[in-house]
DNA sequence: CCTTATTATGTCGATGATCGATATAAAGAG
DNA sequence: CTCTTTATATCGATCATCGACATAATAAGG
């Protein structure tokens, strides 16, 4: 696979996607919980305003990254939709991932102080 | 100085705006060949659009970050617009700096695999 | 000379993502 | 019985990027 960079024009998408991917396959579940996860997980440093968390997930299951499932409530819950990574999602985090490590490797040396 | 992160929503344009600051730091001097040292000294992996690159040099000028002076072409050269860092500039340029690297002191951990 | 490419800066409409507000509704707390 | 919390969703405003278009001077090639 050829060595993708994240673009700057993306990065912005691509952090908050991955987020929120990562607290799904640490098995977060629903919207609302992933949010509290990542926060917390953060001490705070990431936070979801929920008028952009949700239309995150509805995009990633439309690419298909992610799998979202309603609660069939016979037990009478709170009406959730559960998220789970797809096998396409799994293979995305990683080279995603990869990505960042790609982007940040050629973007520090260039904003370097000093020289 | 209280540790500030940069904030995901904020990453592209201070990513943009931090690679034109460094690249006047180094002495790029106008805005065409600021762009061309960029692409250059990254090997391509980063580029500007000229559409995107003249409203950033503005904001940032509107911010006193920079300083933009045309050259008075007594020697009927081109016209150019040469930018200086203001001191308030290399303040931010190390202060914004410091905040990408702590937010991927942050990011990086939080989408890790296989945990 | 004349035409084309390069240097150089700029604006503009379309696109797309985030933000904060608003809406809805069920469950738990007091 | 009311208020807060849990839970999902949409919507208009905002803002930055993108690609196209505009302008103009200089260098290069024929």
């Amino acid at each position: 696979m050829a060595d993708r960079i994240v673009e700057p024009q993306e990065l912005s998408r691509s952090c908050n996607e991955l987020l929120v991917m990562a607290a799904i396959a640490r098995g977060a579940g629903h919207g609302y919980q992933l949010a509290l996860d990542v926060e917390e997980r953060s001490d705070g440093a990431f936070r979801f305003n929920h008028g952009t968390l949700y239309p995150i997930l509805h995009r990633l299951e439309e690419r298909g990254l992610v799998a979202g499932a309603w609660s069939d409530d016979s037990s009478g819950g709170r009406r959730r939709k559960s998220y789970a990574l797809t096998r396409k999602g799994e293979k995305h985090l990683v080279t995603e991932r990869k990505a960042w490590g790609e982007f940040f490797n050629r973007f520090w040396p260039m904003v370097e102080v000093g020289r």
